[in-house]
DNA sequence: AGCAATTTTGAATGCTCATTCAATTTCAGC
DNA sequence: GCTGAAATTGAATGAGCATTCAAAATTGCT
């Protein structure tokens, strides 16, 4: 555990108490998953009392649903960041794209395990829908017009939402084989079949990007 | 519920109802997820009584591995089946695994439900690994293989272990988006996403497959 | 129809769980 | 260093859980 040392103020502590908690849902979810995350566990491991999540989230539902939002947050903040800093040309902002999917920051046992946590709780709890999503439709939109623009600059006419729709299927394909199996997952080969997939459709466009 | 009449002779009579605790069990996780399968709920839905899950299974654990174990081996025999009957040319093969993923028998909210909810398992019980890696070694094989007879075929040289690694993501991803957003999927739309990148691959040999 | 073996029942048991709240500790302002 | 408000504690509560097993019901056989 990060336990970034106890500072000092009365709000400051309360806040990184209320830190430590979240932190600490976060890796019983991963570890027990939803079924075995209770609240002794994660008191336990946070080194707080048991009333104190009930003291700053309502109850453990609702522990549970920040701890998704949070992820959402992060998630969305992290993939407009990389787009943001990327070159102009369409095909580098995609290329920004489909590497945010990979990076570190996102591409982790406890940030996965938390998606799939909560998205096999979606049809018992359609109040996750909305946050389980990480595809959503900002970033749909998003790809869908730079494939657009990757077509007018390249002649090509190649159907840009169905392109996305392959293109997203591959990146959460590729999360979910990382998912199952983190040990032998090989981080250059995904990036190299993303691009493989990117190249034969607009040729020399994604040249020399994710070569394994 | 599927109801199938209560038959005759003793044996017969049991096996109905261990199947019918199996059926409910299915029902159970999907609706609730695994965190909120209880044996309650379970023998209630099945109509039954508390004591005869430990009966016929040893433990809640034993009858959640034997629904998971029963889930894996349907979806095996299903492809090798479609497998079985497809042409022999490479395409063609190629052509009835996806549509095999595609086939109402396996894209369904309650098989999905069951993938989906044991995965999330998966950190915490790793037992369940060997049964919810859907795209096991024997299809990823017979995939790879499928790709090089049409390199040769084609005299294209596209890596094989590549395109079955993208393949496979994709597949997985659109299952991801069906289960997530059941109402919104459309299934011939997620086809021609499919076909359309390997039709790009393989120019003219998916022709028409999958077209929207 | 009578009987014994098999199958099924469901109340009882002993856990574990989330939540509560009176009591205690901590701390900023004086 | 005192004081009162704020933050935290953790034992207590009651609900819900999987599992057990003596008793009851069902079945096939004679």
């Amino acid at each position: 555990m990060n336990s970034e040392p106890k500072p000092k103020g009365r709000e400051a502590v309360k806040l990184w108490r209320r830190k430590k908690i979240i932190d600490a849902t976060i890796e019983i979810i991963t570890r027990h998953g939803i079924a075995g995350t209770t609240i002794a566990r994660v008191v336990e491991l946070a080194d707080v009392s048991m009333g104190l999540v009930n003291v700053h989230f309502k109850s453990k539902d609702a522990l549970l649903t920040e701890v998704l939002r949070q992820m959402a947050d992060e998630y969305k903040l992290h993939w407009r960041h990389k787009l943001e800093v990327a070159a102009l040309e369409p095909a580098s902002r995609l290329q920004a794209l489909v590497l945010a999917d990979f990076d570190p920051e996102v591409l982790n046992l406890k940030t996965l395990g938390i998606w799939f946590a909560f998205r096999a709780q979606v049809r018992a709890r359609p109040g996750y829908l909305d946050l389980v999503g990480t595809r959503e439709s900002e970033q749909i939109q998003t790809t869908v017009e730079l494939f657009r623009k990757l077509n007018r600059e390249t002649g090509l006419e190649h159907d840009a939402v169905l392109l996305t729709r392959a293109l997203s299927a591959m990146l959460e394909g590729l999360w979910t084989e990382y998912y199952l199996y983190p040990g032998e997952f090989d981080r250059d080969g995904a990036l190299a079949s993303v691009f493989l997939f990117l190249n034969v459709l607009y040729p020399g466009r994604f040249q020399g990007v994710g070569v394994k």
